[in-house]
Parts: structure tokens; C-alpha cells; sequence
DNA sequence: TAGAGATAGTTAAGATGTTAAGCAACCGCT
DNA sequence: AGCGGTTGCTTAACATCTTAACTATCTCTA
């Protein structure tokens, strides 16, 4: 026994919470995420603290809001989470001469070195991942993750 | 030119951070979130207190440590986020006489009829995102996330 | 060139995430 | 009954998220 009405699709109920779009998207990245977590707690890094220095990795310079946008995380929070890091010597702020309000930020010699220690141990993780899901599946993934992004769009409306 | 030296596998480098998994299972799920985000506060609802009555929805009661389970949020967070609830006069708590450890928390009134209520815009959102992926490729990617979240399964080693 | 508006960052306040302790109620065993 | 280990939940401490307000600086234009 069905338990939808006859005239009634079944994208007009809302689908079992288990199963809605953002649950498994939020389980998925969470299972995702505890792996690097495990590594990264070791170097007492969060998760953050690594999408900013991969972000900055290889680069001498890059202002808050461009490293904000490409961390994906808000302006506020990485102005907080900047002022710990510059405390523990993993960046420093180089100030711009042509315009008193942007900031450059700039990894260490400390950080760099960290990042090269941990970057083995990283893919490691992604190695595994594809081990799971297959090269294929998983650009297939990749693919409609993306689209699925593009079309929702950067405008909050 | 690839970047990418010829005996050295693509997999064997660092995805830029852009296109790491992690990244873009973040940015897909913020996109779509924001969406849901931008109904619930006009009805001064969290996101995590929207999947508690949802999880509750037409259930007479439920264990804090499986509401837990099934929102994927933290015992200690579902532990705060319960305390605003009941003064809010979302949700009650039920003690049970069999074992003085377990709550039961049930949904009031009110809650049922504010979840009612929001149902509708919800389900537009879900429509919206069916619309930009179509049926078929959002049903793959549903079950491309369920089977790496299988695979990476639930231990923490 | 003064002043309105835009831009880059910071600060603040409330909510949640994450880990570790703490507490009370249960369970199993003697 | 009594004791140790387990379980369900709370509390605490720190980090981050989210929104809004605020500051300093810059830009554009009247």
C-alpha cells in the first residue's frame, strides 16, 4: 500500500528527513570531513586553519575578503580566526601601501613547513576516498555537486 | 603545458583547495542551505531546530540521543538547542518511569502547527532544486553521496 | 574639494560545533 | 545489598557560524 494519494506526486510530500537533500549532504561532508580531522587535530590544526593555508599555500600574499570567498568562510569569522593564527605564528599581516584598507595576509616559514608535513597525510585521505567510490564515480560526483552549485547560484536574492 | 609531472599521477597532488571534495560538498550544501535559510528565519527557526520538528513530526516522542542521531547534531549541542526549544515552547520533555536516565522530548502543539505551516515553502525549494538538476541526475547524486557515506562509514576509527 | 556612498575589516551577540568532564541512573555480578 | 562499569544527559571551554552594527578608508561626483 502506497502511502502517497493517487493524484498526489511524491515530490509534493517532503521526503523522510534521513533522506532530504541537506541531511545527506551534511552527512556526507561530516563523514568526509572527521578523516581530515583525524589528521589535522594531530597538528593541532581545525579545519579551517588548513583551508587557509592550502588557500595560501605557494602564494606570498592574499587579501581577507579574496581569502574569505575562497575558503568559503565569512568575512567575520576569518577575521577572528586570523587574529589565533597570527598569534601562534602561522601568518602575518603585510599592510598595503596603495590602499589603507586591504591587508595582506602571508603564511609563515613555520607554516609552509607545517603544510608540507601534513600534505602526505592528506592525500592519503583522498587516496582512500577514491579507493571507495572509484575514479569514475567520484568525477561523476565532483560533476554534479558542481552543477548543482552553479545553479543554485552566488546571490542570496 | 600540464602542471603535472609525467610519471606522477594526478592523485598523487593536491586537488586545489577549490575543487577539493571537502570544498565543494561544503559550498553545494551552503548554497542549498541558504535556501532553506532564507525560509526559516522569516519563521525565526534555526536550521538544526527545523530538522529537530521535522524529526519529530508525527511522532509522539523520541529520545534525545536518537533525535541526536537523526538531525546529525552533537549530544551536547542537542543538549542547548533543546533548552531554547522548551522555553520557546516548542518542545516538552516526558520522563520515563522505566529509566530515569531517558527523556522523551515531544512536540507541542504550537510546534506541529508552525511545522504545518512552513511545509509548503519547503517543498518549493525542493521543486526549485529538482527544477535546476532534473529528476534523474538528482537521483544519481543522491546516490552518490549514500554510497560514499556507506563506504567512509560510521566508526571513528 | 567637500560630502555621499561604497568598500575592507573589525567587533559584538547569539547560536551551534567539538572535545572533555561531570553526574545520576542503570546493569551485571558477587 | 554492594560495587564497578556502562549509559543518557548536562555542563564547560574553546572555536566557528551568522547577522548586524561599526570604523576607517577610498571613490565618485556635484
Amino acid at each position: 500500500m502506497p502511502t502517497t494519494l493517487p493524484h498526489e506526486p511524491a515530490c509534493l510530500l517532503l521526503r523522510d528527513l534521513t533522506h532530504s537533500l541537506p541531511m545527506v549532504l551534511l552527512r556526507t561532508r561530516e563523514r568526509v570531513v572527521q578523516r581530515f580531522r583525524a589528521v589535522l587535530s594531530r597538528h593541532g590544526l581545525t579545519e579551517q586553519q588548513w583551508r587557509i593555508l592550502r588557500a595560501l599555500d605557494g602564494r606570498d600574499g592574499m587579501e581577507i575578503s579574496l581569502l574569505a570567498a575562497q575558503c568559503q568562510i565569512l568575512v567575520p569569522s576569518m577575521s577572528v580566526i586570523l587574529q589565533r593564527m597570527e598569534s601562534r605564528g602561522l601568518i602575518k599581516r603585510n599592510a598595503n601601501p596603495a590602499d589603507g584598507r586591504r591587508i595582506l595576509i602571508a603564511p609563515t616559514g613555520q607554516a609552509t613547513a607545517l603544510v608540507e608535513q601534513i600534505k602526505p597525510e592528506i592525500l592519503e585521505v583522498y587516496r582512500e576516498i577514491e579507493r571507495i567510490l572509484g575514479k569514475r564515480k567520484l568525477e561523476q560526483l565532483y560533476a554534479l555537486l558542481e552543477e548543482l552549485e552553479e545553479g543554485l547560484g552566488v546571490a542570496r536574492e
